[in-house]
RNA sequence: GUCCCCGUCGUCUAGAGGCCCAGGACGCUGGCCUUUCAAGCCGGUAACACGGGUUCGAAUCCCGUCGGGGACACCA
């Protein structure tokens, strides 16, 4: 393991280039605020030529799983969030798992615990408990009360190396503050810290702990995480204030709510999961768009590519208040995403959606079309699919009762015998032809367009939504429409 | 309970003392277009939490109240 730096001020060294990073713990799928945070601090590294680090935070012993791991890897890739160092990317800093690190933290407490900063504590869990229980009945929040500050030697009946390391809180009057680049200026007493753990006897670090190490040996310059960090914010920077280390800048990001208004957790919100968002048709454009757009702006845009975001991203854009999970406008952006991609992007993203429902669409002369028809009129690839599944791929459908209840009855079957006719009669099977046999058989009949449309349209996709009656047809294709409409007649 | 952060339409937001009797977007809604549904276009609905200051003038600055969220672990 690298023996640490002397102090050093990582900013000093690389001014213009920004080491910013994205450091999950991996104990479940990547979280839509945590693909937020990546997102920005991808954006930031990105436009001013900096380094995106990604560095998993897997000393939750119970929790972290090579599974979460993976999970939020092709979370990342999912969305296109490319990191130059971490899992896979093994830079001047690897290993990027803390777990793979903690010969480094080790050393570090070491000094500190020689340099009278840290102290070993001997209480155990129980104690620890029993003391919090006690001041939780009391109102009022648990502190660690000194108990092992001032001991020399383990006490008797107990080792050394079963200890948990302290951070020994200075004493006395000041306070520790530090200008936020979303929040502005925060300050906290000392008096409201206290000996925090920085090490188990095991050598696994907390989340204080290895946290402030790593950025430190990595040399990030700015670390933007959730708003749920400043309160650790604190802690940390005692820490490089104990180790003579530089700080780096600090953007803490609103949260993003539930619509119960609470902060998106895992637990009681299923749309916190990035990946079931791609499993629902959402495309990471729209994604990205979202959730960028929560919490951050940039005037009246609404609609915002990436390159845009690479020109226009900056923490000090960043709100302060957290914002509502809204679905509607989600879906609403992937529609307006569906109609900015090129068709043949669309068409391929669709692809995996048909296979799910059984159809094998590559190759296919119709799925340009079809996403040019549709995509007008879907709000998601799932939507797309089920309707170029049901009504274009498949041969025959299912007739929508109350439709043909309308439109299959009466007067509307001689119309559509007509139209059958002229249909089949027809030497182009092409939409303005198409189109026109409606024209020319509503016009014979003295009756409107409507007339004739309708009952096609029913007997052609089962329902009384589509495109134009001649793109309609078209899709189909001719002798599939013929079949349809010949046992809807049939039907009558 | 303590500490931290926050408080503009239902939602996301613009607004950095006069340009704001507050603008955009989603949603909802009326209309146009029209062979249906969409899309598109035009219009409507709806907000500066409250109370004190400061100022010629406040959504914008200060204080208080209330409200919301977050953090208070040998989780991250």
């Amino acid at each position: 393991m690298t023996p640490h730096p002397l102090p050093a001020n990582p900013r000093a060294r690389m001014p213009s280039a920004p080491r910013v990073r994205f450091a999950p713990s991996p104990t479940g799928y990547l979280h839509i605020g945590g693909a937020r945070t990546a997102l920005m601090n991808y954006l930031q590294a990105r436009r001013y030529g900096g380094t995106f680090i990604l560095r998993m935070e897997d000393t939750d012993q119970v929790r972290s799983t090579p599974e979460s791991v993976q999970a939020i890897l092709d979370g990342l890739n999912w969305l296109g969030l490319e990191w130059d160092e971490g899992p896979g990317k093994e830079g001047p800093h690897a290993p990027y798992f803390q777990t793979q690190r903690l010969d480094t933290y080790r050393e570090h407490a070491d000094r500190l615990l020689a340099e009278g900063k840290a102290f070993r504590c001997y209480c155990t869990r129980e104690e620890l408990d029993a003391q919090r229980q006690v001041a939780e009945k009391a109102g009022g929040a648990f502190k660690y009360p000194g108990t092992c500050r001032e001991l020399k030697a383990p006490p008797p009946g107990k080792r050394a190396e079963d200890a948990v390391i302290r951070f020994k809180m200075p004493s006395g009057d000041g306070s520790v503050s530090f200008d936020d680049k979303a929040l502005g200026k925060i300050t906290k007493p000392y008096s409201d810290l206290d000996d925090w753990v920085m090490l188990r006897a095991d050598g696994i670090p907390l989340y204080n702990y290895g946290c402030v190490i790593d950025d430190h040996l990595m040399e990030i310059t700015l670390v933007a995480r959730g708003q749920e960090h400043v309160n650790s914010t604190f802690p940390q920077l005692m820490l490089y204030q104990a180790l003579g280390w530089q700080p780096p800048e600090f953007a803490h990001l609103p949260l993003i709510l539930g619509p119960d208004r609470e902060k998106l957790s895992k637990r009681k919100h299923p749309e916190a999961d990035v990946m079931l968002h791609k499993r629902n048709g959402i495309m990471p454009e729209a994604l990205l768009n979202f959730v960028i757009r929560l919490g951050w702006s940039h005037g009246n845009d609404e609609v915002i590519s990436r390159e845009q975001m690479l020109q226009w991203f900056d923490f000090s854009d960043v709100g302060t208040t957290s914002g509502v999970w809204d679905p509607k406008k989600l879906l609403w952006l992937n529609q307006q995403w569906l109609k900015l991609l090129p068709e043949a992007t669309v068409a391929e993203r669709l692809l995996p959606f048909l296979e799910a429902k059984g159809i094998q669409a590559r190759g296919d002369a119709r799925l340009e079309p079809l996403v040019r028809a549709l995509r007008e009129r879907s709000n998601t690839l799932e939507e797309m699919a089920t309707t170029a599944a049901n009504v274009y791929f498949r041969s025959g459908i299912t007739l929508d009762e109350k439709a043909a209840a309308k439109h299959l009855t009466g007067d509307s079957l001689g119309l559509l015998r007509q139209a059958r006719e002229a249909l089949a009669a027809l030497p182009e099977w092409k939409v303005e032809p198409l189109d026109g046999v409606v024209k020319t058989v509503s016009e014979a009949a003295s009756v409107g367009m409507g007339k004739v449309a309708q009952p096609i349209r029913v007997a052609v996709t089962g329902n009384t939504t589509s495109p134009g009656i001649g793109e309609t047809l078209l899709l189909v294709g001719r002798d599939e429409a013929l079949r349809r409409i010949d046992a809807a007649l049939a039907r009558g």
